[in-house]
DNA sequence: CTATACACTTGATATTCATCAAGTACGGGA
DNA sequence: TCCCGTACTTGATGAATATCAAGTGTATAG
């Protein structure tokens, strides 16, 4: 794996591709976006612009000034902090999903770095027009607050998660929920390298790979990135999943925007995409 | 100490209280509320209650619906959580703070429970109105999205110092704040029973009992509540105090509201209050 | 004043988790 | 094809933390 360090958004914007229509489309049918006037929406995306990136490559160090709100289009971002020589995983997102925005809302530096696990596309937005377009557009300032309340609730539940179990509780809940995610079937495939969810799940890759040899006890097999869960009703009772903490979404269910994924189902059609964790 | 369990808003409402125009008046001055129309204010305002609780009730219990903001006027209120018999505590609020918010915007179910540590003036507005209010008046919502952010973001350091940080640090940290929040003097009086601080710091009251005794090492020395650090760069040298994990302001530069509180100082008068953690 | 309740402390022990140190398996590049 | 880096595993050990079981002290109710 390469680490590129990103200089700054000036030498990011040389390279930078123009929204395709078909992008922009994905983007305006985003909650976040989709109650925006247009006249608010061509302000946002006048100033944005498309950036590939391979894997690995460090968008945005905690600590740095942040002038873009960032949407990840396709590949995968993780949200991650550091202290003391310690680092730890907060958030893995999938596409479509947003990131930074509390600090692009308050104009403050950002408390996570951002570094891409693929190779990713990724739309930047001057920050400036979207507070701009917050204060003029009450509804896409709704639209914002909806997508922060969901974010907040989000990490409400990993805290939950982190302070409440254990190890092998947060793994099997982990486990419970990626087989909801992939359709419910016996086996799927973890979407990570395994260092990487041993992060997320606030452990040692050792303890994930011993965590995992104690899921045998709990009839789950783990073959490479392959895991068949045999006893259903025994992991369930070993995780015992909670609605205040596990957001559970079958595939095909899962809307995309924090808001969505937290409100209650509502009628109407959801998105494709959606966060892990 | 006494449990009362509130039965629900219409029970509430009894016994409620007209607001007194200096409370409207402390209200007004929050920067959520601040930059909302009269209008919207008095729609606010208007589906509006004061009470008064007393030491150890419960306001709300994770799962409940969620129908009116909370704004703690006097007292201190505990955000907490529970799972599978054990419990912790997410946050203690100190005045002038609002709650819940995330939940109200979103319609959604309250992810954590909120007990009165003390005796304590409550302020319940309408949910309804505000997200009324939000949709109708950019400035406003554009104040609510910055309160949100402002709520992420102090979670946000919460996780960081939780999974980044053990006990003894925790700890530190946790003394060096409230040293600043109490002017910065050698010596302070903890705001809150021991065991609820070990609640809040992620560690039982044992533990905190043998860190407080191993703090001597560190010039610090624990009477009752009352604490004095003695030698303050050997304590700062054990916690590493990091500006993108801790928000320490001295008493008299804390801003009330959570955005205040996480964006970088601007020119213009503060106001009392502040939450604690 | 006494009794009781409860917060807090302290010690012994158990459990969880992290660290250090191998070793194995797998894949890309020469 | 072999080589080498890296992810992953496994074991041994140690540190951090939780639990259980006393104690002490203090404040309040009777």
């Amino acid at each position: 794996m390469i680490y590129i360090k990103v200089a700054g958004a000036r030498a990011i914007q040389q390279d930078a591709m123009p929204m395709r229509s078909s992008d922009i489309d994905r983007v305006k049918a985003l909650p976040l976006f989709s109650a925006a006037s247009d006249a608010t929406f061509r302000d946002l995306t006048a100033g944005g612009f498309l950036q590939k990136f391979p894997a690995g490559t460090t968008l945005l160090t905690e600590g740095d000034t942040v002038d873009f709100l960032y949407v990840l289009l396709s590949g995968s971002v993780e949200l991650g902090a550091s202290w003391n020589d310690k680092e730890t995983t907060l958030a893995i997102l999938q596409p479509v999903s947003t990131f930074i925005l509390a600090a692009v809302v308050l104009d403050a530096d950002a408390l996570m770095s951002a570094r891409t696990v693929e190779r990713s596309d990724i739309l930047m937005l001057s920050g400036e027009a979207l507070r701009r377009g917050m204060r003029e557009d009450a509804q896409f300032g709704f639209a914002v607050s909806r997508e922060l309340a969901g974010c907040y609730r989000g990490i409400v539940r990993s805290v939950k998660n982190q302070r409440l179990r254990g190890g092998m509780e947060r793994l099997a809940n982990y486990l419970i929920q990626q087989q909801a995610h992939h359709g419910g079937g016996k086996s799927f495939s973890l979407p990570h390298e395994k260092r990487l969810l041993a992060s997320l799940l606030g452990m040692t890759p050792e303890n994930l790979s011993r965590a995992f040899a104690t899921m045998s006890e709990y009839g789950v097999t783990v073959s490479g990135p392959l895991v068949t869960i045999a006893w259903p009703g025994a992991l369930e009772r070993l995780a015992k999943p909670d609605p205040l903490i596990d957001n559970h979404r079958r595939l095909g269910e899962i809307p995309s925007g924090e808001a969505q994924r937290e409100q209650r189902p509502m009628a109407g059609e959801f998105h494709e995409g959606g966060q892990s964790y």
